[in-house]
DNA sequence: CTTGGAAAGTCAACAAGGCTGACGTAACTT
DNA sequence: AAGTTACGTCAGCCTTGTTGACTTTCCAAG
């Protein structure tokens, strides 16, 4: 069933094909993604987990352990782990909470802030080199899409951020 | 350096911001795309590597370990582990090779298809919405920009695959 | 025919990074 | 005073990745 016809282009009827080039294609470049990042961290006692707490703090200085962890979508044990051996080897802060004690903001200290930037970079010289060869019009059309493949929570969580800017 | 204007929507000239919106895109969104399958294995004895395995056996029927072992970027052991307990499941079978009888040629077994479209069925699903959500140009620049992130390996993987199919 | 090397499989050990469950403490809320 | 929230931590487990070493099978070159 839903057999294609010869291998048409047009892409307003949505193919089995179709949708599974697409599906391969999130896979592939998901790949290309962290590959720049997993390289500069393999070699430290740090990885992925590592990074995406980094760049998470470094986005939104004072964020709470609370959010980060809605943010990410893991545990607080699993995340503990790694925010401990961030503080612990002085990449991060974590200062209690002025109004409610409980609370720890997280931030960056300059070693974090420099091996934020040093992931960052070659992440996002991918990121410009694809969106430099594939053009404006593909740019808009790369987000449009990923954002309507998102659950709507990670879309809230996602948007909020991108407004959310200081 | 690269300071932004006031919140400027041109995708012209890409400012950090822009990049990291991208960025983030990219970790929500697959998230997203991980999500029903996810949903689906989790009960079953099987997880995200069962899930790649069967998708590529079912895409490329009486491919090689070898094969797969390049297309996924594991090791063999890695691969093996997870091959071994669909084999012995009844979900993939496993053919001597014809020409060279050192290989294993592999195949989905009727129920290996049966879960295998379970498994598409929910991530095409996600797909088509977010397709159809974004319009045909949006999903056009979706690929293209996805394409360009790729590493060139990868990219070739991806394109032998896309074109390949018998 | 022998031998070298490729392809595949297997065993063992280990690490990262998820998870659950249980427990403790401090601080805020009612 | 009691309950809830935020955080940290101990212990143990699972999946999925890694290396290294070793065997079996088999093709192909000498």
């Amino acid at each position: 069933m839903t057999e294609p016809g010869p291998g048409g282009e047009s892409l307003l009827f949505l193919t089995d094909e179709q949708l599974r080039k697409g599906i391969e294609a999130m896979f592939f470049a998901y790949r290309g993604f962290t590959a720049d990042p997993d390289r500069i961290l393999d070699g430290m006692d740090y990885g992925r987990a590592h990074h995406r707490a980094i760049h998470f703090i470094h986005r939104s200085p004072g964020t709470t352990v609370n959010n980060l962890l809605n943010i990410l979508g893991v545990t607080k044990q699993s995340l503990n782990r790694v925010l401990r051996t961030l503080i612990d080897d002085g990449l991060v802060e974590s200062r209690v909470g002025k109004q409610d004690k409980r609370e720890r903001h997280l931030h960056l200290t300059s070693k974090g802030l420099e091996l934020e930037r040093q992931l960052s970079d070659a992440q996002r010289a991918r990121m410009r080199a694809a969106y430099r060869a594939a053009g404006p019009q593909a740019v808009q059309g790369f987000r449009t899409v990923l954002e309507a493949m998102m659950d709507p929570e990670m879309k809230r969580q996602y948007q909020t951020l991108k407004e959310g800017g200081a």
